[in-house]
DNA sequence: GCCTGTCTGGGCGCTAGCGCACATAGGGCT
DNA sequence: AGCCCTATGTGCGCTAGCGCCCAGACAGGC
């Protein structure tokens, strides 16, 4: 068995159970390693896991007529994949695909809903979460909309930070293109002016974060609307 | 009481109720006109009332900054203004107004909560509305990324004229610019092409669709997805 | 050592939409 | 009638990002 990080690896959701349930829950789950790239939901099908990263993330991208795509959210060890199921859908209508490799903890769609239902505390976190989702949603759209390619780059790297739980991790510029909306090209006339204030380095593939607070001056305010909007509701007493 | 017009004023959401809950559900409702411009809920407050327009219609806008604005969603005759009490939480991330005047039926959300804990229909229904909403608000994420001014336009239009029932309702190219996220002359430049196209016609705010199949083909393909994924959804049984 | 595939960098002409400023026209009010 | 406010139309220079193409640079496999 692998040697894991010294520090504990956990997904907030899941630690936001009372501790019983929390218990009961972890010994139901399965703990995987998700790979870079592997592909855990495809528009238009169901779900065959929920998974709770710990020390992985997740992208979710939106499939416009089968070709153009669109980055609209990142889960980390904050988020799950499979939140539609609290609304009794198991229909993913995102494509979502493994970003940052690592563990994560998983559970079969069925079981899980079973835990749902006998779970009020888990219904509660995970409708807060859903909400929580939406918000992002439409700020991700307005921000699409609005802020200049810099800034939005910024406020994703930083966000991908926040889920790695480091300020590493490998991205390469054709894939930040997709998940912007942009051209390759004009990811790497971003990241290099980005790089030139030393704020960021990369190479071939391998970005790592040089300096935080510079990189979220540079992001737009996104960033801070998402935060704020994920602590005032998920922990609300 | 005045006199209403001879098409059935329904919500199609309250219509999806077996027929003694629809019953109960109406009797405990208030129907009300909803006036122009009239500002139903403030992102960050408490919802006072749930609306189901049955001949209005509501728009729902982010807010960024506290200025910059941008529609994310329509509600009219198939949907409902307060979806979030679905997730227990009663507030507003975002901005309602209305767009149409018209009838609505409107119900207390203290009362409306009551009503959604009595009733597994209610629940059932509108989890599946929320879905669509979540999925729709992607859609429009990419639709804003992508797609040129003239077909946003087209599709917003189209969008409107199911919302208001009628090939006829008021809205300025200024209203139109906030609400896409453009500026007015952007707005003037595509609708005045969508007019000369014999499209639609417009005068001081007053827009009245002539070739509805026309726009529907210079609508990007959104319009199309969003309404197959609802009756996909909400028809299912 | 070489070769091939992946990743990053740069140039060039183009367009949608921006910001700003001004012009015209209809409707309602006095 | 005259006036003002709102709604629409137009012109001009500017920029972010597009599409296309090619160049260099590094890594891994043979």
């Amino acid at each position: 068995m692998p040697i894991t990080k010294p520090v504990p690896a956990v997904n907030r959701l899941i630690a936001g159970l009372p501790d019983t349930e929390r218990q009961r829950f972890l010994a139901n789950c399965e703990q995987v390693t998700l790979n870079f790239d592997e592909v855990l939901a495809k528009p238009g099908t169901p779900l065959l896991y929920v998974y709770f990263p710990t020390q992985s993330f997740i992208s979710l991208t939106t499939t416009m007529n089968g070709a153009t795509r669109l980055g609209v959210m990142l889960i980390g060890e904050e988020g799950m994949l499979g939140i539609s199921l609290i609304l009794g859908l198991n229909l993913s209508s995102l494509h979502a695909s493994v970003l940052g490799p690592g563990q994560a903890l998983r559970m079969e769609t069925a079981q899980f809903c079973r835990e749902l239902e006998l779970s009020f505390a888990w219904r509660r976190l995970l409708k807060r979460y859903l909400y929580v989702m939406m918000g992002q949603l439409a700020q991700t759209a307005a921000c699409n909309r609005f802020h200049l390619l810099e800034a939005r780059l910024a406020r994703w790297l930083l966000m991908a930070q926040d889920r790695a739980q480091s300020d590493r991790f490998h991205v390469t510029h054709e894939f930040l293109a997709l998940i912007l909306g942009v051209r390759r090209v004009g990811i790497t006339k971003a990241a290099s002016t980005l790089q030139k204030r030393k704020l960021i380095r990369y190479r071939r593939g391998d970005i790592r974060i040089l300096d935080r607070a510079g990189l979220e001056a540079s992001a737009c305010s996104c960033f801070c609307s998402d935060n704020s909007l994920y602590s005032l509701i998920m922990q609300a007493s």
